[in-house]
Order: C-alpha cells, then sequence, then structure tokens
DNA sequence: TTTTATAATTGACCGCGGTCATTTTTTGTT
DNA sequence: AACAAAAAATGACCGCGGTCAATTATAAAA
C-alpha cells in the first residue's frame, strides 16, 4: 500500500477554484455554469465532482473566502460604539450577501451551523461572524448601550435571525426601490437591543 | 375573435392537482417528480407547464392550501393570551414546515411579499399570517402583555423573522435530537414581546 | 355545415447538474 | 527496470426540470 501525496490534486483544485473565481468575476455567481468551470479547466466534467461535492459545494468555498475576508475587515475596525455603528459595521456583509440571490440561498443553508468540516469555510465563516457578534454584544452590554436582560448569545442569534428576515424581504419585495437592507435592518436591532426603561 | 370558456382547461388543472396532492400524500413534497404527476394525471408534460410556471408553482398552490387551512384553524382559536399562548398558536405552523425543507425553501421566498397576484396562494397566506400576528401583537399590547414602545407591525415582522431562523437552525444542525422549533421559538418571543421595564 | 380564429394539449427536444465504470498517472516495492 | 496498488482523471451516460413549434379540440362567424 501506498500514501499518496497529493501535489497534483491540489494544482488541479487550485486551477478550478481560479476559474471558477474568474468566471463569477464575469457572470456573477449565478451565471456560473459547471461545463464552463471544467472547460477553462482543461480537466472533465467528472474531476470537478471528485474535488467538490456538487456545484453548491463549489460556490461555498468562493463565497466562504469572501465572507471571510468581510469579516478580516469588520474585526479590523473594533468594537462599534453603539446600536447604530453596529448595524454600518454589518452593512457591507448585507451589500454583499444582497447582490445575488444565489449567496442568500448558500449562506442561509449554513446559518445556525454549530461545528463545522474542516473544509467547509461557509460554514466556519458563520461561526466565527456569531462569536464575533456576540463579543461585541458583550461590551455594548458593559457600556451599557445594549439591553442587559439577556444572554449576548441569544441577541447574537437574534441579530442573525434578522439579517435573514431582512435580506429574504429584499429579494422578494422591493429590491431596487426599497431602502437597502442595512437601512432596513435598523429598527430591528435598535428595538432588540434597546435597554429596557 | 372569441372569448373562451375554460371548463375543459379548469378540470385539467384540478386534475393535475388533485394527483399531485395523492403523491405528495405517499412519497412527501421532496418525492414529487413532475413525470409521475403528468404520468397518473394521463396528459403530457407540456399541460403541467402551460398551467403553471414550473414545478415550485405548483408545489406553491399546494403549500398555500395547507397553510391557508392551517390559519383557519389559527383564526377560530381567537387572539392568545399571553405570549406563550402565541407561541403555542405558531406551533403548528412550524411543525408543519419543519416536516419537509422544501416548504421552508419555497415559503421563505414568499415571506416578505406585500401583495399577492390573484392566484398565488402562498403570498396570499403570507399577507394574511402577518395580518393576523398584527391583531394579536395589538390585543397583546393593549393587555399589557406585550411592550408598546414599538409598532404592532414591527414586532410582527420580528417575529416572522424569529420564524424563519429557527427553522433555518432546524433544517441545518440539529433536527431530530434538538428541540422542536417551537421550543426553541419561545425565548426569541419572549425577549422580543417582553414589555420594558 | 363549412370556415376560421383561438384555446388547449402534445411530445420530441434541450440544458445542465451529477454518476460511475473504465483508463491513465503516480508512487512504493522487489 | 519491472511490477503492483492506489490515486487521479476521464467522458459516456442518466435524471429531471423546462421549452416550443406543431397538432388537435372547441366555439363563434359566415
Amino acid at each position: 500500500m501506498t500514501r499518496a501525496p497529493q501535489k497534483r490534486r491540489l494544482e488541479t483544485r487550485a486551477k478550478l477554484l481560479h476559474v471558477a473565481a474568474a468566471i463569477v468575476q464575469e457572470q456573477g455567481y449565478s451565471g456560473l455554469r459547471v461545463e464552463d468551470v471544467v472547460a477553462r479547466a482543461g480537466v472533465a466534467k467528472g474531476t470537478l465532482f471528485s474535488h467538490f461535492k456538487d456545484k453548491d459545494g463549489l460556490l461555498a468555498v468562493l463565497i466562504g473566502e469572501e465572507v471571510t475576508r468581510l469579516l478580516d475587515r469588520m474585526e479590523d475596525e473594533g468594537t462599534p460604539a453603539d446600536v447604530a455603528a453596529l448595524t454600518a459595521r454589518l452593512a457591507p456583509h448585507l451589500d454583499y450577501v444582497a447582490q445575488d440571490r444565489v449567496i442568500f440561498d448558500l449562506l442561509l443553508r449554513y446559518s445556525g451551523t454549530t461545528a463545522a468540516e474542516p473544509d467547509e469555510v461557509v460554514a466556519a465563516s458563520f461561526i466565527r461572524q456569531v462569536t464575533m457578534l456576540t463579543g461585541w454584544l458583550q461590551t455594548l452590554q458593559a457600556a451599557g448601550k445594549a439591553r442587559q436582560d439577556q444572554p449576548p448569545e441569544l441577541l447574537a442569534e437574534g441579530i442573525q435571525g434578522f439579517l435573514n428576515h431582512v435580506l429574504g424581504v429584499w429579494f422578494c419585495a422591493g429590491h431596487a426601490n426599497d431602502a437597502s437592507p442595512a437601512q432596513a435592518l435598523d429598527p430591528y436591532l435598535q428595538a432588540w437591543l434597546q435597554p429596557p426603561g
């Protein structure tokens, strides 16, 4: 028996991801077709599916990387000072998801995940987001800028729910004519986090 | 030019819906295949797509009818007396949606809709649900059982968000081992509706 | 009745995601 | 170098949702 070094395999995978990212850049997420990816990568169709469970698996990696980048930026900016700042901090994420329903559907499939497989970038980034939110809320609570009658975890999960709700409305009802998702989010956050009294 | 009486057409449509409902009964929503429907209805494939925009359009009618039935029952029971009763009132709906991801995905696509086409049963029932919720919340507010610092519409939409959140978690993370969606919903409602102070 | 315009239905066809038995390439062993 | 065994890649094939030009049924007009 032999142990398999996977150098060639890693190259193929990288090439697939690179090509897919380029296509997404040109045509958007919903314009990505498996046939195009394998054609431009110069590999057979089956190869793609030996690297990724399905088309969504490929998309998940791309989207996960993008979300990771967004989270990095959020983290750099530190804890928001109040609820309004919290909304502003979440805006880039909302804008990103709002650009294409495919992103929303995929993220929704992972939201609520509490444990991630090593390669599940999306699940991992979701957990990271909830953790970050929880941390922020703790700070806000300590500063008296958020209600203290609930644990920060519950508040964070609630916010997650509002994010999904606002985006759902965005993709269904209004779209262009309506306010931006971030604008729609704000009243929920204000009401949800408002210190009682 | 002639006006077309659509008797035959209505019969075909009814037959398709009847057959589809039977298949759903036997195989569940996710087991429904267009081929089976048209085969058992004794019509050609194209016919189905002249009656419904796509497979989801057919499912939407079936699901919409079921949701309508659930809403009828909810309405009969009158306004819940407090938040705990509200959770209980929403439980049947949660249980129904929790039974199959197809339902959740489809309802999510319509949640947030503010106006319905005449034949869009799902959208109509969604609006009805929000309206009913808003009414209930008004009563709860008047009785001092819910916070009065926010308009009932906002509270109702917030609840909608929590419903989606809880169901999303249900389909992703726990499923069988976890608590029921209704159980998971309760803390959110308690926190969201709690009168400040 | 014959004609004619339109409603309703048909089914061959397509696109595209996903599978899997087979073939090619790589790596470790003698 | 020759061989065996596992890894990696292949591409013909399938399932299934959805399309559309062609066909048939239906009802009003001549």
